[in-house]
DNA sequence: GGTTGCATGTAATCTGTTACATGATTCA
DNA sequence: TGAATCATGTAACAGATTACATGCAACC
């Protein structure tokens, strides 16, 4: 069970619908999982079946209706254990790093481009990520926050995720500027 | 399809064994994808069925006998075609974010020791993609090897195992020493 | 005599993705 | 008038993990 832990460790922030997480788990706010939709109230049905989540409805006039779930001491529990339990090492699935492993031997002005599509994309996120910093720490600096914060969980998962999109921008940009040059170097021949 | 197009790139060095993918797959050496044996012998089966690579039979004295396959045309052919299409952007999906997501809320000495844990095995791969690196490029230097390299695209997927590796171990010590000086904090109370 | 390495799979299950489905409100 | 946001799902399929299974050779 993969999702389920990381839902359970979102609720930790409070009474969430279903419809705020898949904001969070999607793609502009995901730090430290990923899912969609889908996935997400499918998981919710099976968290509320097994008791570890409960929810509340909220009628709302403007807006469809929508149920607000919060963690049950089950579910607190839950997240205990399985925090106490072995993790396994995770790794890179990467279908842009498959492309750059083949680069000697396919087309690289497509490569290029989608090198630097994920580039922007890495930037617009480290953006988002560094915005996501500020506002946890509000105005405190950040060893000052880390040291006597209430809530530092989420701050750090956020720094995992900002040094990752950085890393993302800075490898996309190193080779797709190697790849200019043995282009340049190539056309010379 | 996933495992697909990284078992083909991963033809693209000549020919290889079932099991020689499954090392070159596996912890050790995984540097742009990830999968187990049985996964691997599945979607060798599918690929030659599919004729996208084909294999041939090798009779050993001392082991067992083995099939070494290689890249067909058309493997070459739907490598070129998966590389131009669009990729899809990649998310970090690890349990042990989604246990620092929850820090604030369970037991520490647990994480911390996961933690370190998790650091060491980044330390690992640090060497060996080290040791990968300079054995790729021989006595060249690095900017030599990328200008004038014959096969650049191992290379440049293990820069970015690298940098993964690099930023799991930084990020590992980070969150330890903030938990160890909360937990000092918190006792002085 | 026990572990590691070589070498290859099947079967059941769990997870994740893609496609489809609905319907109101707000904003440009 | 059309797109975006809010709000929630079902169904079919693809992909990955876990458990199980076999058997010989080399090395300590």
């Amino acid at each position: 069970m993969a999702l389920r832990h990381a839902v359970l460790a979102a609720l930790l922030e409070g009474e969430l619908s279903g419809y705020q997480l898949t904001k969070a788990f999607d793609l502009g706010v995901a730090n430290f999982w990923y899912a969609q939709p889908q996935q997400l109230y499918a998981e919710l049905t099976r968290l509320e079946k097994g008791r570890l989540i409960a929810g509340r409805e909220v009628i709302q006039e403007a807006r469809p209706n929508k149920r607000l779930f919060h963690l049950t001491d089950a579910g607190l529990a839950e997240l205990e254990e399985f925090t106490a339990a072995a993790a396994k090492p995770s790794f890179i699935r990467d279908d842009l790093l498959v492309k750059v492993q083949a680069a000697d031997y396919v087309d690289t002005e497509a490569l290029m481009a989608q090198l630097s599509e994920r580039a922007a994309f890495a930037r617009a996120k480290i953006d988002l990520f560094g915005k996501m910093l500020r506002s946890m720490r509000g105005d405190r600096t950040e060893g000052e926050f880390l040291r006597h914060g209430h809530r530092i969980g989420p701050y750090l998962t956020c720094l995992r995720g900002l040094a990752f999109e950085e890393g993302n921008r800075d490898w996309c940009e190193h080779t797709i500027a190697v790849l200019r040059e043995r282009q340049k170097a190539h056309v010379q021949h």
